[in-house]
DNA sequence: ACCAATAGATAGCAGCACTATCGACAGTGG
DNA sequence: CCACTGTCGATAGTGCTGCTATCTATTGGT
């Protein structure tokens, strides 16, 4: 097929796709003449498989760029990839690095836990770093709620990977599975966090406000 | 105090403290003559939370002036102020639109949760685009998996509301909370979650691929 | 034969988050 | 009193990212 097909099958611009070629998140098509190439069904699945990374992940082309070469790549196995999927997504890059507090707090909670985990793993830092920027707010109960959210995580991660599992003989089928299951996984996760958060602050009514009658006028807004 | 006490304190630079108040992201310091200003431990506190959106939530700034014109607005209503941190989150603004079958789905799911929730929460489009994301590369079976997540998301937002209440009486105090609950909570779920499930990876030993004995040689990199 | 479409290369652009520079002045040590 | 460092506010510039536009040589379709 020819890239203006190509462009419509994935609602990506041509100029986009060509872009994505040059960038090496798209394998090059095979050329069959001197301006002529033939796109195939693979690259509009791989082209699903970054518009997903990019529009709902959010994940930068450069994190994209990784990510496919992992799964391109037999000789990465399954879990490099999730390791390299984890790796790619946003994950404060800009920010000063975790304090050795913090660090040491979840890797207590990684202890308490009972769970095994090597110490590349960017889940640490970055939960090291929430519990940085908690404290500089001058706030410490978060510790406390620390567990509840470790017995969630797992809840979800058994869940994540019961998906993987089943065909995990096809590893190519499994590799993709394992990036589009990590990436968008957190983004699903989040969403489902919000409609819930809705609910239990609706369900639990907090008596909205015990002593400050203030305010509680305007009318009320979706939240 | 004068701005480079301030810079030092935040760890952020001068030239960044400008700009933060020119966006309207930090209130303007008293003056105290033509050119001296003074700030407060108030702007200290603001910046700590700034920089915790900017690094660890990873909000642009434009999210971030709105969060806290949401905190800083006595009119609004601790909803409404999650409600605000809710909608800051970078969720797929770049995306085209969820589908109506997807859409459809997620409100299916909340009803099986049994959960309350209006139309205009973010989460549910957010839930919906990462459904569609997720068919767009050929698979479905995650609609099976979706009653196991919503239950975790059900169990971490309780986790975050309860950490809201007990401070409700301090509209000022628990409105920071919940911008900071909602949008580094979200983090903090995201870290643990990648570490769970290496710990499942680990621990329920896929029989590391069943019939493809190939691939699995290159040296356990951490992932 | 004609014309829209294509490939590949290069250049340009818009947005974002800062950062650097400037001129006028303030506060402080000597 | 006075040099000198620090500060304020304003404006302009920078580096990066993710495309998009333009160009030329060529080709398939009618």
């Amino acid at each position: 097929m020819r890239i203006s097909e190509l462009a419509e099958r994935s609602g990506t611009a041509p100029a986009t796709i060509k872009f994505y070629v040059r960038e090496g998140l798209l394998p090059p098509a095979e050329k069959t003449g001197y301006n002529q190439v033939s796109y195939t069904e693979e690259h509009v699945r791989r082209l699903h498989l970054v518009r997903a990374l990019v529009d709902v992940g959010g994940l930068p082309i450069a994190r994209v760029r990784a990510v496919v070469a992992a799964v391109d790549d037999p000789g990465t196995g399954l879990q490099e990839v999730m390791g390299a999927a984890q790796r790619a997504l946003p994950g404060r890059e800009g920010a000063p690095p975790p304090s050795p507090s913090s660090l040491a707090a979840v890797e207590e909670l990684v202890r308490a836990q009972g769970w095994a985990v090597l110490d590349g793993n960017p889940g640490v830092a970055q939960a090291a770093a929430v519990l940085d920027g908690w404290v500089a707010m001058g706030r410490k109960d978060l510790f406390d709620s620390l567990p509840e959210y470790a017995r969630a995580a797992e809840v979800v991660a058994r869940a994540d990977l019961a998906r993987v599992w089943p065909d995990a003989a096809d590893r190519d089928r499994s590799a993709e599975t394992v990036v589009v299951g990590t990436v968008l996984g957190d983004a699903l996760v989040a969403g489902l966090r919000r409609i819930a958060q809705e609910h239990v602050a609706r369900a639990t009514r907090p008596t909205t406000r015990p002593a400050t009658p203030t305010a509680t006028s305007t009318p009320e807004e979706p939240s």
